[in-house]
RNA sequence: GCUGAGGUAGCCUAGCCCGGCAAGGCGCCAGCCUUGAAAGCUGGUGGCGGUGACGCCUCGGGAGUUCAAAUCUCCCCCUCAGCGCCA
């Protein structure tokens, strides 16, 4: 949520930035803030007079009871108040209603980094690592190599749950343990507090880390609970100090979650359709950071590091782009994304996404900062970035690891997780 | 799921039966004192609106009764404890 103040005191810098998204609704919505605002505001004067107005008759009635006075005049005067409040106090309600409805709705401020543009095509590249394309000619799937190894059933379970789930079985089950455990074990040694999170969140909580649209496109919901499944361990971290007020010693406060995620995600892309590229669950180890304000662009920096560690120790080349204006979503003020390259399909696809929301999710969850016994109003920033999502990352390793006869060698840095292992074959572990 | 106890400011608590400006403590801030600090003493310490004087709001949320609600009535939410169930 952007900071009300910064709209009263700086319409116009907070317009400008808002058109660099190029959506004409969001500065529908601006405006809207801005002209319930400014009438609440006015309407704040009368209703304030009025509700005075009461409170000193209501204080000489009293007075008047307490000396056994009691007058029937004034009683009559103050009956009528109530009435002549309704409207107003109505009327004042709404306004305010109005103008939290559309604040809430105002994605986040850009940061001035973020390249200009339309969408994907526009990102740009700000860096890359490793030898793309090498040899490509024996490449499988990840899902032909899963099915021949026999390591994976899609079909049964397209029928047991319907398309986008999987079943995973034998030591590829392990891989993505080792790939969870390897991430973990890289964050721990940076500093990073291991997580468990809740697996489901309320609404309320929800509505503080996540554009409203995802609660239609991109969450399940539990059928008769207020409780939603997770799309990411990001929101129950975000969620975690919901309404406190954090000790700015104690920051930043670097947490790693580890979690499934589950999510709707509405259409699919024919070559994902089957397989482990895009799931309605996959599981995730997230960096999640609270930080002061002056601090985030920095620790930004530090937790894309930290995920392109990840990709460098697995071996597997990448790029790193700057996600462009049209591209960005709602609560980001700037993402890096980092994308793999996948041999099989001879791209570059999303692996990791990186987020700079700036004091957004915060603000929303009503995360303040202070020292002890001291609130304050400055609100914490909050940053989040894949480390490891296990499904693009097996799916990924998966197409850069195998050998012509059908065999996976495990990455170097996973095989202390897999008892020294070097290869998946169809046999198992070897 | 059942029963009970609770939800008051950054934290802890009183007030609720019996309606009349939310008391007190801790912490924090400032001042006094001190070589310095602690202790002690004094004052301050929620949110919003207003240039300001000042005012309004705030007792989990909502509705109602009333001139007036933390307090009375109704509905809802949440937390804790015990019991039940349970990997």
């Amino acid at each position: 949520m952007i900071d009300l103040e910064l709209i009263r005191t700086d319409l116009a810098g907070v317009r400008a930035n808002l058109e660099r998204r190029q959506r004409p609704e969001y500065l529908e919505l601006l405006e809207l803030v801005h002209q319930s605002d400014a009438t609440w505001r006015a309407l704040r004067q009368d209703a304030d007079a009025l509700r005075r107005t009461r409170n000193e008759l209501s204080r000489r009635i009293a007075e008047r009871r307490k000396q056994g006075q009691p007058s029937p005049e004034l009683d009559r005067e103050a009956k009528e108040l109530p009435e002549k409040m309704r409207a107003i106090e109505e009327k004042e309600a709404a306004l305010l209603a109005e103008r939290d409805v559309a604040l809430k709705r105002l994605p986040n401020l850009l940061d001035p980094s973020v390249p200009f543009g339309q969408d994907d095509h526009d990102n740009v590249t700000v860096a890359t690592w490793g030898d793309p394309a090498k040899d490509p000619g024996h490449r499988k799937s990840h899902v032909e190599l899963l099915e021949e190894l026999g390591m994976a059933e899609f079909e049964r379970a397209h029928r047991a749950s319907g398309a986008g789930f999987y079943y995973l079985k034998g030591p590829v089950v392990l891989l993505d343990l080792a790939l969870q455990r390897f991430a973990l074990d890289l964050l721990t040694e940076r500093g990073f507090t291991p997580v468990e999170p809740p697996f489901m969140l309320r609404r309320a909580p929800y509505e503080g880390v996540t554009d409203l649209a995802d609660f239609e496109n991109v969450m399940y919901h539990i059928d008769g609970e207020d409780l939603y499944l997770i799309a990411t361990s990001e929101h129950p971290l975000a969620a975690l100090y919901q309404g406190e007020i954090l000790d700015e010693e104690d920051l930043p406060i670097r947490l790693a979650g580890i979690s499934m995620n589950f999510r709707k995600e509405i259409g699919g892309h024919g070559v994902d359709q089957k397989g482990i590229f895009r799931t309605h669950q996959f599981a995730k180890v997230e960096q999640f950071v609270f930080c002061r304000p002056e601090d985030s662009p920095q620790i930004h920096e530090e937790i894309r590091t930290n995920a392109e560690e990840v990709f460098r120790r697995l071996e597997v080349p990448y790029r790193v782009v700057n996600v462009c204006t049209g591209d960005l979503g709602t609560v980001a003020s700037k993402k890096y994304d980092i994308e793999a390259w996948f041999p099989r399909q001879q791209a570059f696809r999303e692996v990791v996404s990186c987020s700079n929301c700036t004091d957004y999710q915060a603000r929303r969850l009503g995360i303040r900062l202070g020292k002890a016994g001291r609130p304050g109003k400055i609100v914490p920033h909050t940053l989040n970035s894949t480390a490891i999502a296990t499904s693009r990352g097996l799916a990924v390793i998966l197409e850069q690891y195998q050998r012509p006869d059908g065999s996976i060698e495990v990455p170097k840095v996973l095989r202390s997780y897999l008892g020294g292992t070097s290869s998946i074959t169809r046999e198992g572990l070897n």
